[in-house]
RNA sequence: GCCGCUGUGGCGGAAUUGGCAGACGCACACGACUCAAAAUCGUGCGGGAAACCAUAUGGGUUCGACUCCCAUCAGCGGCACCA
């Protein structure tokens, strides 16, 4: 008689022996492997489905990485600073410090849950004094390489958040965060010049084993193009305007030139009949917010009143004002090919400015055109010594001619932007930079990091642009460190991603007080080998840490420029009709339930067996059902065949075989729901056999164990103690499959009549072809005309006769 | 608008990469056990009476196409005046 299969005794029980004797542990000799999770932020609202799915699928691979002979690096920690845990701590009315240790504890508990080997000796939480150190350290050495800067100018400004926000936190012109539409607001920033890294966060990108996407979406953020400078002079005065364009080639077609409303010289091009245009123009561009900038399509423009000289033909251009133009991309001025662009096109159309086609299309000039003829690919005309030309060709050569005769330059330009890192809240760390009036912006010095964030009765953000920091006088007026007079302390915050920046590479040596991590241990154990999380920090969170580990590569404080090997995007969770889970929508699956009814070991692989890893899935709490029945089927296979003790058959030895051999290919590609779907289909197959023969051999069915083991880990364990084992099943190896004890001697092979399958034979697997096709043909002979046309064996795959 | 991904039974999905489409599950139906229900076990389960027809739609390549090529449609995601 077998007991029954009881999750909540067995999984009570190995939870706590693992608990005191880790099977994960670092004996020096294995090499290891680092697989890490994006850490989480500790809200409010607890775990969902949809975050179990992340952790279980770095927990299986983590344990079978152990199972294959690793010292398995698999930390936690919190990102605990920032605005989700600012603003939840503002909704509860506690000090943020209160809630976020609550939300911690909270969390910490329910990751338990999934009983994965976690080693918590390792954890960090960046609003932690001993890790924030370092998050400053970092950006003082980054002040003292002029990475960090000052600079006061419109940026985007969430009135909700009441904050400064980054590029990359702006989406469709709303907050990242709370989705309120973005403005613009004049402050005084801190910057980091990550645009000086754009090269090399773009050429890096090959080195990095990800996915094409979020390779594709940095590439893109980057935005890379060639193109030149030129200089055109402006007509009777001494000043000349440098335009950026990738098309060089159709400089010829430039009838018009724009600059940005905010462009320097823009005011001062007005002629006194068109100052109070112009001035007006400029200001009500200052207005706009980026949203209406975005929304409005329709082109507006002023015209300045003066001209610009082609450099190439000395034809006179007239020089315009519009928002389309942006002031902080290329030199915030353009050359107008409206013949060849589709905005000039638009641009020229409204304001009725000539448009000239310089390059052919389909070999001919187009009388009246209806659109801009955008591509470079064509013969050149009007284009004085050009014509003749291949566009394509010209494209490149242009810069390089336009250099030789000193009218302009080849140049780059890239679409990233200076990072915008100061943020007017209270719960982030403080910048550890002192305004001196005699010696300017002065770092905190090293050794009197950290910089403590002062505890304040008052943390809600002010809105004014100020800190709240700010407010407290006491904190705020301090001795300049370099002479010693007074001075006031820089009173904005780092953003949230500071410390999400680096926190990865501080998990192999988190009490060290002396340095962000040592040398040895970050040689040792870094960088990442497998990262996983959601897609939605493809240009954030990656970008920044990819940023960071650069840095620190250049000031030799890490020996590796790219902090993540391979990445992995797990899909999301979504409730019905793929609506994501929110506690607003009132569609949350917590975990907890689940656990109580089915066990951690039927969560742990429902939440793999839902589809494919990288995929969405809608959750349905029915399908749990589907792999309960097999951990139940399994478990009693398992005992009854221990009962039994049958010796092994040819055909256990042969499943067994082929079992290894597909779950080790299927988990290699990451194909983890069909590891699932594996176990089942071959549980179903060793339960016929034990049907017959009482039960499976024992090698076979602790085969079966280990590779169980990183799914249903308590389930395996259990088991492999019953049959009779003192040592952990992951002190075991991961069984290896004999190719050559998985052949079949026959096989079964569908005959086809013109690729239409009309039977199925045993045959030989050594069977010769004219064998086969001769079996093939007597299967099949009542519907062959003799009119065959065509024979085909594919050696174990497929007989096809063709026939007329 | 540009770029990318996806489209297979009532549902989630599989198909060794061009070789028997629908593995494995969910749901459902029937049967066994039970006084009964649950649980469990067994059988069936794309459509069609059949020939056959079926992998979003239309074409193509091939002995053979869910898989490759061309066009179209739908859904999701990214970027969006970057000159």
């Amino acid at each position: 008689m077998s007991a029954p299969y009881n999750h909540k005794a067995i999984e009570q029980k190995w939870r706590s022996n693992w608990q005191e004797n880790p099977v994960n542990v670092n004996d020096g000799k294995k090499p290891k492997y680092y697989c890490l999770d994006m850490f989480p932020y500790p809200s409010g609202n607890g775990l969902h489905v949809g975050h179990w799915r992340g952790y279980v699928i770095s927990d299986v691979w983590s344990r079978y990485k152990m199972l294959k002979g690793y010292y398995v690096i698999h930390p936690m920690g919190w990102d605990a600073f920032g605005l989700p845990a600012e603003n939840y701590a503002i909704k509860m009315g506690v000090h943020p410090a209160k809630s976020t240790a609550e939300n911690v504890a909270n969390i910490k508990k329910q990751i338990g849950d999934i009983s994965a080997i976690y080693d918590w000796d390792m954890e960090v939480n960046t609003t932690d004094p001993a890790f924030y150190k370092w998050t400053q350290w970092i950006f003082v050495k980054m002040f003292k390489e002029g990475l960090a800067y000052e600079k006061e100018f419109p940026i985007n400004w969430c009135p909700s958040c009441k904050t400064g926000l980054a590029n990359e936190e702006v989406v469709n012109g709303c907050c990242e965060r709370c989705g309120a539409e973005v403005t613009k607001k004049n402050l005084r920033q801190w910057m980091l010049k990550i645009t000086k890294y754009a090269e090399r966060l773009l050429a890096d990108l090959d080195k990095l084993d990800w996915p094409e996407k979020v390779k594709k979406m940095q590439s893109d953020w980057i935005g890379k193009s060639y193109g030149a400078e030129v200089d055109f002079a402006v007509d009777g005065r001494d000043e000349k305007i440098t335009v950026y364009t990738t098309r060089p080639d159709t400089l010829y077609g430039a009838t018009f030139m724009v600059l940005a409303p905010e462009h320097a010289l823009a005011a001062g091009l007005a002629t006194p009949e068109t100052k109070e245009a112009v001035d007006q123009y400029i200001y009500d561009a200052s207005m706009k917010s980026n949203v209406d900038r975005l929304q409005d399509k329709e082109k507006t423009g002023v015209f300045t009143g003066s001209y610009a000289v082609n450099p190439l033909n000395q034809a006179k251009i007239p020089i315009w004002l519009s928002d389309y133009v942006l002031a902080d991309y290329g030199t915030g001025a353009i050359m107008c090919v409206p013949a060849h662009d589709d905005r000039d096109f638009a641009f020229a159309k409204k304001f009725d400015i000539p448009i000239i086609q310089v390059i052919a299309k389909d070999g001919k000039e187009i009388e009246d055109m209806t659109e801009a003829y955008t591509e470079a690919s064509g013969i050149m005309i009007n284009s004085g010594e050009w014509n003749g030309m291949e566009s394509a060709v010209l494209k490149k050569e242009a810069p390089h001619m336009m250099e030789k005769r000193g009218l302009g330059k080849a140049t780059v330009n890239y679409k990233l932007r200076d990072w915008v890192f100061s943020r007017q809240r209270y719960w982030g760390e403080p910048i550890p930079i002192v305004h001196c009036p005699k010696c300017g912006n002065v770092p905190v010095p090293e050794e009197e990091l950290p910089l403590q964030l002062p505890d304040v009765e008052s943390y809600e953000p002010t809105g004014t642009g100020e800190s709240p920091l700010a407010a407290i006088d006491a904190w705020v007026n301090c001795k300049c460190p370099a002479c010693g007079a007074d001075a006031k302390r820089e009173t904005n915050t780092m953003p949230q991603w500071a410390g999400s920046s680096w926190y990865f590479l501080r998990y192999v040596d988190n009490h060290n007080s002396e340095e962000l991590v040592s040398k040895e241990k970050a040689h040792k154990y870094l960088p990442v080998d497998m990262y996983i999380g959601g897609v939605e920090h493809a240009v954030l969170h990656l970008l920044y840490s990819r940023f960071y580990t650069k840095f620190l590569y250049d000031i030799g404080a890490v020996d590796f420029e790219e902090p993540f090997h391979k990445l992995f995007n797990q899909g999301m969770i979504t409730g019905k009709n793929g609506i994501k889970m929110s506690k607003s929508k009132g569609n949350v699956v917590a975990p907890d339930d689940l656990v109580r009814d089915y066990g951690c070991d039927s969560l742990r692989m429902y939440e793999l067996f839902v589809g494919p890893p990288e995929l969405d899935a809608e959750w349905d709490d029915r399908g749990i059902d589907g792999v309960s029945r097999f951990l139940k089927r399994f478990w009693k296979l398992a005992l009854d065949s221990q009962e039994a003790n049958v010796a092994a058959t040819p055909e256990m030895i042969k499943l067994r075989h082929k079992l290894i051999y597909d779950i080790t290919q299927r988990l290699e590609s990451f194909s983890l729901n069909t590891v699932i779907s594996g176990f089942m289909e071959y549980n179903n197959k060793f339960m016929e056999i034990a049907k017959k023969a009482g039960g499976v051999d024992k090698e076979t069915m602790e085969s079966f164990l280990i590779l169980l083991a990183p799914f249903a880990p308590h389930v395996a364990e259990e088991l492999w103690e019953i049959y009779g084992h003192d040592a952990s099943i992951f002190t075991s190896a991961w069984p290896e499959a004999d190719e050559s004890a998985m052949k079949d001697d026959e096989i079964e092979v569908p005959v086809q009549i013109n690729g239409k399958t009309r039977a199925v034979i045993r045959i030989a697997a050594d069977i010769s072809k004219e064998d086969a096709i001769a079996a093939g043909k007597e299967a099949v002979a009542d519907k062959l005309t003799g009119n065959i046309v065509k024979e085909i064996y594919v050696p174990k795959k497929i007989i096809n006769i063709v026939q007329k």
